[in-house]
DNA sequence: ACTATAAGTGTGCAATTGCACACATTTGGT
DNA sequence: ACCAAATGTGTGCAATTGCACACTTATAGT
């Protein structure tokens, strides 16, 4: 640990450097010590936390639970939205915007982005400043319905991506939902079909939202894949959550089930072997679906909010 | 003020410089942005406190200064920051984040405090550690300047404060100085301006500045409240200094003069009945001001220097 | 006492930064 | 429509900083 008076000095010192604005060089001067030694007390004030420079976003976070999730998961990054509860849907719509200020930034580097479509990426992509422009390929992850809910119109949604971050689309044009497994296999080996999956295993980020399969609420059910009876069978069978419309266990393992052989679009190991994939998913409904996702090691960066992060971190190992 | 665009992308740069660690060319390139601009959105956000470089002092206190301030003057507590003297901007700060710490000790079990704005009370708000929460109501204890110094600029303080701890602000939205006392008082009794002040005499608890009325440092002069001839006139009537605007004599006594009818805000009367006043007050030249501030019986605790906590003492009954 | 390893210190140089200046663009007033 | 002032933007250069390397001084183990 630090001692009392290395811990003044290191204050003394940061205090010239940062406040009163002085150089190096002076503050060598005035204390009588080398140039180097102030640059490596000024080095050991940031790093052993004397100084703090913070910065103050609008949207309020919680470092502290960023930190205990990305430790306890192994995440590349944990994004949490502080501050006190809200409703669902506000809630959704400031998670969404957090996640869309940390998609652009990654955005800048990457080269395509893969999206799977639900409510949470859904406002993501609206959360995306207008103003936002990269050239990005993105990718249509999972197949389309038939009938057009807004926020599963899967292909419009990533013409209007694309179009709004002035980059291209590759959509997968193929249903979400083949009626059995044989015939999503055939459905999968169609040429542009898979040449979009193909994409799609390649690309540089992707990003998904993360299911409860709550009957009450679950996008199976309003997009019309499953009926509530059998999403209550599945839950009371193990299942836990789903991403990408992947059914999952509290393990992080594929739920066996015929739905997930019969969806066409990324699977979970495509997504744990892309170098970002990024989950947008906030209430607390959804805490055990997410230790599931970040179980399943899919994921390298999750986005939530704090109620919420509290209730995952809980969760016995 | 500065709009939610900007803030964004200052934010997002200075989260590139000085958590990333990326240099302002990385930046420019990354955002398609000259380095200069880079370099100037980065003066900018430490300028407008986006970004904000905090120091931890090891903070030193003064324990026997303390019980001596306490029994003589009958405070609930005195915050005295031991240690060597050091310049003005400084010791202000050190003495801030002493002040700011035993606030945050106070806001737990609070629900409203008022505020009156002078320097102190300025780095006070500043010191606040940023994840500090507490659901408090931030009332404006005095009115607004219509030039907005940055240290004196209360309502966008006011709102400042009330977000950063989560809470609700209450505005006093009237102008601090009438141009006569019948002004002043028809201005009180504004519906909007009662209702506040009706607040504030209720505050759980105040945080208030002392200030001496030198016309070399005073706030008077720099929020042009009045000019240095009128400050050493007062001085010379036996004006001591002042505390949320209102100036007193070396008793603690309101001193009569007609500056102190035209303000609009928090009274000497008001704040001795509140169950809580804190003041914060560093630097020698303050020593009679506070000596007067004390005998007002309107402060519950003081916070200052040992230097100064030296001076008062000396001071006959 | 000797040596190995660690911890601290200073030199020199390349990379990074701050900023003065010159030039472009917008704003606001007549 | 015109000009003046204010504001925004980029170039070039000097000052400042970060850091690799070489060197000195402690610390500890045989």
């Amino acid at each position: 640990m630090i001692d009392s008076a290395q811990h003044e000095l290191l204050a003394k010192v940061a205090s010239m450097y940062y406040e009163r604005e002085m150089t190096q060089n002076e503050i060598a001067a005035a204390l009588d010590l080398s140039r180097v030694k102030i640059y490596r007390l000024l080095k050991e004030a940031r790093e052993t936390q004397v100084v703090r420079i913070l910065i103050d976003w609008h949207i309020k976070r919680a470092p502290m639970l960023e930190a205990q999730l990305i430790a306890r998961f192994g995440l590349d990054e944990a994004l949490v939205l502080g501050g006190g509860a809200t409703d669902g849907a506000l809630l959704l719509r400031q998670i969404a915007q957090l996640g869309a200020r940390y998609l652009e930034s990654l955005l800048a580097d990457a080269s395509s982005l893969s999206i799977c479509f639900g409510s949470s990426t859904y406002e993501v992509i609206n959360a995306i400043r207008p103003d936002f422009q990269a050239n990005i390929k993105v990718l249509q992850a999972t197949g389309s319905l038939s009938h057009a809910l807004k926020e599963f119109d899967s292909s419009a949604l990533t013409r209007q991506l694309a179009q709004k971050l002035g980059g291209e689309a590759l959509y997968l044009s193929c249903p979400l939902l083949a009626d059995d497994a044989e015939a999503a296999a055939i459905i999968r080996e169609q040429a542009v079909v898979a040449r979009t999956l193909e994409q799609v295993r390649r690309a540089d980020i992707a990003l998904v939202g993360i299911g409860d399969l709550d009957p009450a609420s679950s996008g199976f059910l309003r997009a019309g894949v499953a009926d509530s009876e059998q999403l209550r069978a599945y839950r009371e069978a193990g299942a836990a959550g789903d991403m990408a419309w992947q059914i999952f266990d509290g393990d992080g393992q594929l739920f066996p089930c015929a739905l997930n052989r019969r969806i066409i679009g990324v699977t979970l190991d495509e997504l744990s072997a892309l170098p970002q994939t990024i989950a947008v998913a906030a209430g607390v409904n959804k805490a055990t679906a997410i230790v599931g996702a970040l179980r399943s090691g899919a994921l390298n960066v999750l986005c939530t909010d704090e109620e919420t992060a509290k209730i995952v971190l809980k969760d016995r190992l």
